[in-house]
DNA sequence: AAGATAATGAACACTGTGTTCGGTTTAGCA
DNA sequence: TGCTAAACCGAACACAGTGTTCATTATCTT
């Protein structure tokens, strides 16, 4: 047997496919499953028997950006910019959808914890000659950059990535290193 | 005549009550109109008479947040992080509700708005000297910067403000410099 | 071709929205 | 103190979206 049913393929890619065009034009908020399911010409039972909701939907997708992130190979290295941006570029109607303005940011918000999750582990070797006060500190600098990272990203593809990837990759380094490398860091 | 009727300023004040406390209950997006005027304890036509969404009711005690920000005064000044804090500190259990996790952060999002413009103008008069592309490397970075400011702040009311006033403005100062007025910011 | 599985769409109860309107209460003022 | 204008109340209504059920139809897999 097959793994999945053509059928059903289809059918979520119909609903995928809605949900991606009807961000970009009318934003994820005010987005109803009435309309997605409208969109997508598929039945309302059909949509609650593969999702149950609109979140679950959008989540669906996820695991394609969110492995771009993790590199299970080499835990501890840096954040392989280039890997992500790279994906972005190749994906340039969907990555607006997901990471736009229009987003409603719920993507946005499950990357920056990625990446805060990956910042604490690079740090936290560094975490053993530190004084407890200057530990606070590097938290509050973590999700910082977590939030200054996702900023970058999301406003290089809103504004249909106005620099090349070697200068988004360049500020991302800089800005890690300053906000995190600094003695007061 | 009275400026305000004294049974308005009672409603309003009943409906924002119950607005803060349901936020910190069960947090901003999952409330309806429904559970904020039952908790009120104000008739339905009452709440449509003053406000016509929650996010209107949510907004309505913005000014007071944001004018901390703005020194009319000083416009080109740099920004009073000692008047946020301690407006924060002043008022907990509200900035917690509106600034927190729960908050659904569209005042957060205002917020960083009004920080970026705040910084633009900061900076724009360093732009004559500056090359183009530097120019888009400095708006990025402001983004960034913004994000990563508001993202301190969130973090520090939600934590229960675990450091001191002058560490956290210290951090802010910090921050900034380091995000753009290195040379490659 | 046969059996299994998926899609359909109408029907239903439910929750919340936003508005209207006649009746009641209350603040403001003379 | 008493009058008046304004504010509040709350029931009723139409509406939109949700999430589920089920008998029927269409399609895939082997």
């Amino acid at each position: 047997m097959r793994k999945t049913d053509r059928r059903v393929e289809k059918t979520k890619k119909l609903l995928w496919d809605a949900l991606v065009r009807l961000i970009l034009e009318k934003g994820y908020e005010s987005l109803t499953i009435q309309d997605i399911i409208d969109q997508a010409n598929v039945g309302r039972s059909t949509f609650y028997s593969h999702y149950e909701s609109k979140e679950q939907l959008l989540f669906s997708g996820q695991p394609q950006w969110m492995e771009v992130l993790f590199h299970p190979e080499d835990k501890d290295g840096p954040i392989d910019f280039e890997a992500i941006f790279l994906h972005v570029e190749e994906n340039k109607e969907v990555a607006k959808a997901l990471l736009g303005k229009k987003s409603g940011n719920l993507l946005l918000k499950h990357m920056q914890e990625v990446i805060r999750l990956k910042l604490n582990e690079i740090y936290k070797n560094a975490n053993a000659e530190i004084h407890p006060a200057d530990l606070l500190r590097r938290k509050f600098m973590i999700e910082a950059a977590s939030a200054a990272l996702v900023s970058i990203l999301s406003n290089w593809i809103e504004q249909d990535m106005p620099l090349g990837i070697e200068q988004m990759k360049e500020m991302c380094s800089v800005l890690i290193g300053n906000m995190l490398e600094t003695p007061n860091g």
